[in-house]
DNA sequence: TACTTCGGCGCC
DNA sequence: AAAGGGCGCCGAAGTA
């Protein structure tokens, strides 16, 4: 690996970006210790009394009989092995190294109460051990005057990186600040209570809207995305959830648009294809329980249309007719030879590129070089540039916070969003300071930026913690 | 005991 | 030619 900051203005946003990042680091973010010791205690012993309970199940008096002494019911190696070669279950897939896959995916197709136990005792693992001990690890004791008295209570300094991911993104850790739970709101729950305002503060999450769509768009300027990007009354999501689901658009919920996004959208721009693409989007009716208004199934709506089941690849490599998989090859066709042709274009001209002088230049001015893989080439430079966005609103952030005395201080970072840890009194102002830099500000800066920019702010209480943010209007 | 690799999983 | 881009952290298992 080779790559670097090729012009002045990018060594000097690695620069200014690492000083930036460094105030935040020392600032740090403020963590209930009452609330994280007592919610560690409260997992530990839930954990321990499930895994109690697989000990005395019948497959756990199997497992020990099998493994004796070695019994250790944390041991994926072990799980795969009793289900897989002693109860005799079909083992869909292997890991790399050929050991039975026992990932959350491969156990859902076991329906069985004992899998059932394990993933759940998995999942409070994970936050536990992962999350609340990766905090707990880090905190150091700090003072809060809080109006009228000093109480004590934690800060953790997640360190933020600028030197480590190779397309000039930032990583994080002790503790990586870029992977609390977010999605599934019980864990989320859990874990976010444990980030609370200092006193008289609210927690303030800005976070730019679709920024590697945009900036990818500013590099490829396919008319079509162009125009979704100017017309909010149009939507890429719920566009190809209508065209993949087979429906019209008043049937496109919040849930089946999730699903055209992430499901096909998002893997299609980052390289993946058809036939994982309709495996997925497949398995997602059943998971999610995609439903018509009236409560018909889009298994049965889409067999309506025809389509009778997923499909597999023949043996010609073709999907047969009538398949969901043949549906998604051409929805996917028609996505890269009509819609977004022009995207499609500048990829293969991008990678040829690539291909016959060895390196290519971001936007934002850094070089990578050295062996690239096709989606390699493709996506670096607009994961590094979208980043870039972000960086340079920072330091701007944190700059005028300085220059006009704010008492806010910048907590954190999460590749395209900033936390703040803001005085009630300073809501207003810092909301405007931060849109002006964030979407004003930064196009000046950077004439390349050819798309509309739009950013959304959250917003806890008065003294609230991180679970409790809610979207406002700025 | 210390270190590395692997599989798994959380986020954008 | 490869088959979905980028991270960091945990525990198990293997190795020094």
């Amino acid at each position: 690996m080779n790559n670097l900051p090729h012009t002045e203005e990018a060594y000097d946003l690695l620069h200014q970006g690492a000083i930036a990042l460094a105030q935040v680091e020392a600032n740090g973010i403020r963590i209930d210790t009452e609330y994280l010791d007592r919610t560690m205690e409260r997992l530990d012993t839930k954990i321990k009394r499930l895994q109690g309970s697989l000990r005395s199940s019948t497959v756990g008096k199997v497992w020990e009989t099998y493994y004796k002494e070695r019994t250790n019911f944390d041991s994926n190696t072990q799980l795969g092995t009793i289900l897989f070669d002693v109860l005799g279950h079909e083992c869909p897939a292997e890991t790399a190294s050929g050991k039975h896959k026992t990932d959350e995916k491969t156990l859902a197709t076991i329906n069985h109460p004992f899998v059932k136990r394990c993933m759940t005792i998995r999942k409070m693992q994970k936050t536990r051990n992962t999350f609340l001990q990766g905090i707990h690890h880090e905190v150091v004791p700090a003072k809060f005057f809080n109006g009228s008295v000093w109480e004590t209570g934690g800060l953790i300094h997640p360190v933020f990186n600028l030197h480590l991911v190779k397309t000039f993104r930032s990583s994080s850790d002790s503790p990586n600040f870029h992977n609390f739970p977010v999605r599934d709101p019980k864990i989320a729950k859990i874990i976010r209570q444990a980030f609370i305002a200092r006193p008289g503060h609210r927690l303030v999450e800005i976070d730019y809207s679709g920024i590697e769509v945009r900036v990818a768009a500013c590099y490829h300027k396919d008319p079509r995305m162009l125009s979704y990007l100017n017309d909010n009354s149009t939507d890429m999501h719920r566009d190809m959830a209508m065209e993949v689901y087979l429906l019209p658009q008043e049937e496109v919920t919040k849930t089946i648009r999730y699903c055209g996004k992430n499901g096909f959208v998002f893997p299609e721009f980052y390289g993946s294809t058809y036939t994982e693409r309709a495996r997925e989007l497949w398995g997602m009716i059943g998971e999610l329980n995609l439903t018509l208004e009236d409560g018909t199934s889009l298994y049965d709506h889409l067999e309506s249309h025809g389509i009778r089941g997923l499909g597999e690849l023949g043996e010609n490599g073709r999907p047969p007719r009538g398949s969901f998989l043949a549906h998604i090859q051409s929805v996917e066709n028609d996505f890269w030879e009509r819609r977004f042709r022009v995207y499609h274009q500048w990829r293969n001209r991008w990678v040829k590129q690539y291909r016959e002088r060895g390196w290519i230049l971001s936007k934002t001015g850094f070089i990578c070089q050295g062996y690239m893989l096709r989606n390699e080439i493709i996506n670096y430079p607009i994961q590094g540039s979208a980043f870039h966005c972000l960086l340079w609103s920072l330091i701007r952030l944190q700059k005028e916070i300085k220059r006009r005395g704010m008492k806010t201080l910048l907590v954190g970072q999460i590749h395209d969003s900033i936390v703040a840890d803001v005085p009630d009194e300073e809501l207003g102002d810092y909301l405007a300071l931060a849109k002006k830099v964030m979407t004003v500000d930064l196009k000046k800066a950077w004439k390349w930026i050819c798309v509309p920019i739009e950013i959304e702010a959250e917003v806890t209480p008065v003294d609230g913690n991180w679970y409790q943010k809610k979207e406002v209007e700025i």
